[in-house]
DNA sequence: TCGAAGTAAGTAAACACTCACTCACATCAG
DNA sequence: CTGATGTGAGTGAGTGTTTACTTACTTCGA
């Protein structure tokens, strides 16, 4: 139990010790959440993570590859979830739940990153697409648009737009997210997750 | 019909003609929507506005003050709208359809000032508790919360927690909205208001 | 002993904002 | 009618400060 790695997640970004690296991570992410990435500078992340502004150069290459890699931990750890979610699972109410599961244990696990990847999306998703990973599909969004237009051809939720019935869906689950930033939701995502998912399958099933 | 000044709403900012101060404001708004208010420099906004720099600083006393006076703007037009709404219909069902209307119609009238308030409320939501005009209730987030509060308390929707649906009720919408703005749905938001309606109704009686 | 991690003191560029001045256009006393 | 006076909007070249990033040097654990 001592030396074993216990890599049932690859020990994401900015969990675990308090290394030089990780105390910048999580230094970084909670100031770009609560001031913006433009408005946070270099010298107020390291006063932050106590050590010298030089020293972050040691960890990262600018202040934006830093703010980069800290959104795409989340990303990609999410789509990760997420595809796995819609994969599992046959009918889509199963699916939906599942997805919903994934994104609140997601969002407890770390929650001042999923925050942070919830509030700058607007920012990072034009590189989502420059980079393109893989073809398009390792985006949570595209994931449930395809989950939503495949239940529709199947006939499991009446027909409509999949892309406007998928962000409504998205927008339940998120929007609460976002009010728990806001301090008008109190505690764990997932103590809500029963409700949230309800609420998803109904605007699916709308 | 030639000199009536047709003054249902009072010319809202960034509407209507296109004099000097009217060009500052669609070209700040469009700058703080791409790429963020603490990015855009001012030389940049007096450079797509066809101005000098100096002359931005005749009609807003700093960046920042033109950057919050166009997220009022909006953000009050919201609240107004929705105010009325909330206020008007009986039972929920209508009181919620008439809210998802006043959104979408305050969108589309203005959308690339919707735009900007749906991608900056985070940033200036502190200044909204520190100005609060009325009490509190002059929020948009504060009057759908009250709606489904109260229709919890009449038996006309399941009870639970009020401030968790009304952030998913609120979710079907903006998310919406925002897919929009990154162009995975086009047209008009009052194309898709029937859908939405049904959506949020479904909400709500989950 | 060697390299990763840290420090303190830079530097050049970029920024928000200012300032002295111009200009087109009202207003209105003589 | 006309010339003086005022005004709101515009210009463009600053100004001091702040910023991201660099560099030369130190510390220290394996």
């Amino acid at each position: 139990m001592t030396s074993t790695k216990q890599a049932i997640e690859p020990q994401g970004v900015t969990e675990g010790a308090a290394g030089g690296k990780a105390r910048i991570e999580r230094a970084a992410v909670t100031l770009f959440c609560a001031r913006g990435v433009d408005a946070v500078t270099t010298r107020e992340i390291a006063g932050a993570a106590k050590i010298s502004e030089g020293a972050l150069y040691r960890h990262y290459p600018s202040k934006e590859a830093l703010a980069q890699a800290m959104f795409f931990a989340v990303h990609s750890r999410l789509a990760r979830q997420i595809s796995l979610a819609a994969r599992n699972a046959g009918a889509v109410q199963d699916k939906a739940r599942a997805i919903v599961s994934a994104y609140v244990s997601v969002a407890d696990r770390d929650w001042p990153l999923f925050a942070y990847h919830l509030l700058t999306t607007h920012r990072f998703l034009p590189y989502s697409s420059q980079l393109a990973q893989s073809p398009e599909i390792e985006n949570p969004v595209a994931i449930v648009e395809s989950v939503v237009s495949e239940a529709m051809k199947n006939g499991e939720i009446p027909s409509g737009l999949a892309n406007l019935k998928a962000a409504s869906a998205l927008g339940v689950v998120l929007q609460a997210a976002l009010h728990k930033y806001y301090g008008r939701i109190q505690g764990d995502l997932s103590l809500h997750e029963e409700a949230l998912a309800n609420a998803v399958v109904a605007v699916l099933k709308s």
